[in-house]
DNA sequence: AATTTAATACGAAAATAATCGTAGAAAAAC
DNA sequence: GTTTTTCTACGATTATTTTCGTATTAAATT
């Protein structure tokens, strides 16, 4: 028995959370929403969500002549995966760790600290 | 402007972590520790030193026949540089969205929340 | 002194990830 | 009804990471 879902990769997950914003979308909005950031060719966009549809991480609709894409997981649900290897590969596992990493980040802004702070206090009181 | 030094792979961090919590240790000692792990080739784990020696990652010196290897970042500034990277691929940013599920996993463990908690006061009092 | 053991160095193979070129087919434009 | 554009499929290439085999050297053991 193998076939561990595996976290899906950088590049997937850069279309993920695209996907996540807003779905369905085709790989040509994909690609155009990329090409703001980076330069890519739109056969390697192609290739990626083809490879997730494949490995089951999205699921596509054929549209006329063009595939809609969906993720499949919810976000939550593949962010929890992320956070559990990343907590392990970097942080050996300690969550306290990280946040305090986090607290004292200078890249974390004075609003994210704002908001971290409000969600300890409503996650004490919803006990 | 970009960052000359990228990020430890990791395998390379899975033995910084080792060499964060121990230095200087021999690539003996550390191939002992990981074996308890799983199983990997002494060569293996020699080449990763090697490769971090060359990158700059970790610095070394002989003593007698046998490489004595140390970290050369302190954890703190690479668990940074991680975090930034990982933060930005896998939660497109948002810190607070990272603390919320770490807050949400139900891995994280009672006395692990119980520290974040403790950290957040602390964090408020020292402004 | 000869043999075994403990290290390193180095290169090559295997595994994984990302990129893109080319071909073909359907639709749209002309 | 040709031509051009828009998609997909697929394979090949490149890049990166991980793994390990082989050779070599120095020290320790016999």
């Amino acid at each position: 028995m193998e076939s561990i879902d595996k976290a899906p990769t950088s590049a997937e997950l850069e279309i993920l959370n695209l996907l996540w914003q807003k779905h369905p979308q085709t790989v040509k909005e994909i690609h155009e929403t990329l090409m703001d950031k980076k330069d890519v060719g739109y056969t390697t966009t192609l290739k990626i969500m083809q490879n997730m549809a494949t490995k089951g991480i999205v699921q596509r609709e054929l549209n006329g002549k063009s595939h809609s894409y969906s993720p499949v997981l919810k976000m939550e649900e593949t962010r929890g995966k992320l956070l559990d290897n990343f907590l392990e590969n970097a942080f050996g596992g300690s969550a306290s760790s990280l946040v305090m990493q986090v607290l004292g980040n200078k890249n974390t802004s004075r609003a994210e600290l704002d908001k971290i702070k409000n969600l300890i206090s409503q996650f004490e009181k919803g006990k």
